[in-house]
DNA sequence: AAGGCGGGGGT
DNA sequence: ACCCCAGCCTT
């Protein structure tokens, strides 16, 4: 082993006096280690905690997540947001059941043919539950690596993150990796922050290039930026027969896939003269429609309008377009079921924001 | 190599 | 508003 570089060392030190107590470290259990990384990749601590909480209590074992049902996973993982994660997550856990025997993935290289598992996560689970000698590149670590050794160059540039790496990898390899990763995670997280750092009582000060240089708050530079396009949905809430409604899984490659939500418009634009439209064009006369106010929901990619229209059916009506063909696809539930699937936030705001009862 | 994928919180 | 958060998959 390399000898101990000061840096390396000054790292785990500072881990060593300022470890938060977090639930995913009292472990090396890799099935336990791998639910953690899948929740909290583009993921804060504070949002994923309770997640993973509720994950290995309801899942203690890969045996418990493989032979549950897609959509309770999906239910289980409502409003934590990059569905795809739980998706590969319960796929991946089947795949390890049927095709490894049931024996969790042991090293870095194998751990990366799971389906959700990329660098990060492999490097992550092969060294806090085996301590293989793989370094963890997340954003912390990026950052952290970038600052120190005062790279001003697009971190999102493919080139300079492999040089993030092998710097990195070269600090790990003079610390047990399972406590340098660990560590300098915790160092960006909490000392290395992105805005405003503790450069006044970092140990690594003397060391550190952009400190030097006073660029810290440039450093980690980004070259693209996300662009966002504007949606704009219409959701029709039925009241049929004064109990049920209609919903429907999403399933095509867009957001929310694998959630339920109601039937939907979507248009160019929510133009409030075209008020309350059927969908495909249904020719039927609601008694009633209560018209919600326009909910804006905020995604990296998207910004979402979203108008809710409440309408009651009677039963007649709706055998009559049932037997039209028109609602083929959707799920018939009663009301007071809906909150047993898995509902995007957006639809579950709505459903939270009525004041009124749901009949 | 680039784009898409949620939701929450900080500044 | 914009950025960031224990990233990854698809095209």
């Amino acid at each position: 082993m390399p000898k101990p570089t000061l840096t390396a060392k000054d790292i785990v030190t500072w881990y060593s006096k300022n470890a938060r107590d977090l639930p995913w470290r009292k472990t090396i259990d890799p099935y336990k280690i791998w639910l953690s990384e899948i929740i909290l990749q583009q993921t804060t601590v504070a949002q994923g905690t309770s997640y993973y909480l509720k994950f290995i209590s309801v899942y203690p074992t890969l045996t418990d997540l493989a032979s549950a049902p897609i959509d309770d996973v999906l239910k289980n993982w409502q409003g934590l947001g990059y569905y795809s994660r739980a998706r590969n997550l319960h796929f991946s856990a089947n795949y390890i059941i049927n095709e490894c025997n049931g024996i969790f993935p042991n090293n870095y290289i194998d751990l990366l043919k799971l389906k959700g598992v990329g660098a990060y996560t492999a490097a992550a689970i092969s060294s806090f539950s085996y301590k293989e000698n793989k370094v963890v590149v997340d954003g912390n670590v990026i950052r952290v690596i970038s600052r120190l050794y005062g790279i001003n160059e697009a971190v999102d540039n493919p080139k300079v993150l492999k040089l993030i790496k092998e710097k990195a990898q070269q600090l790990c390899d003079t610390q047990s990796p399972e406590v340098f990763n660990q560590a300098i995670m915790e160092f960006g997280a909490l000392q290395c922050k992105a805005k405003n750092p503790n450069c006044k009582s970092c140990p690594l000060q003397k060391s550190c290039i952009a400190y030097k240089k006073n660029i810290q708050d440039q450093i980690p530079f980004k070259a693209k930026r996300i662009k966002k396009t504007n949606r704009y949905f219409k959701y029709c809430f039925f009241i049929i027969d004064n109990s049920k409604t209609l919903i429907i899984k999403r399933s095509e490659k867009d957001i929310w896939q694998g959630l339920y939500e109601f039937p939907l418009l979507e248009l160019e634009a929510l133009e409030e003269e075209h008020g309350f439209v059927m969908p495909k064009n249904i020719k039927i006369r609601p008694s009633e429609v209560l018209t919600s106010k326009i909910f804006k929901h905020q995604l990296t990619h998207q910004t979402i309008r979203a108008v809710f229209y409440k309408t009651y059916i009677s039963q007649a009506d709706y055998n009559l377009m049932l037997k039209k063909g028109v609602f083929n696809n959707y799920l018939l539930i009663n009301v007071e079921n809906i909150n047993k699937y898995a509902l995007p936030r957006l639809i579950d705001l709505y459903l939270n924001d009525l004041s009124i009862t749901l009949f």
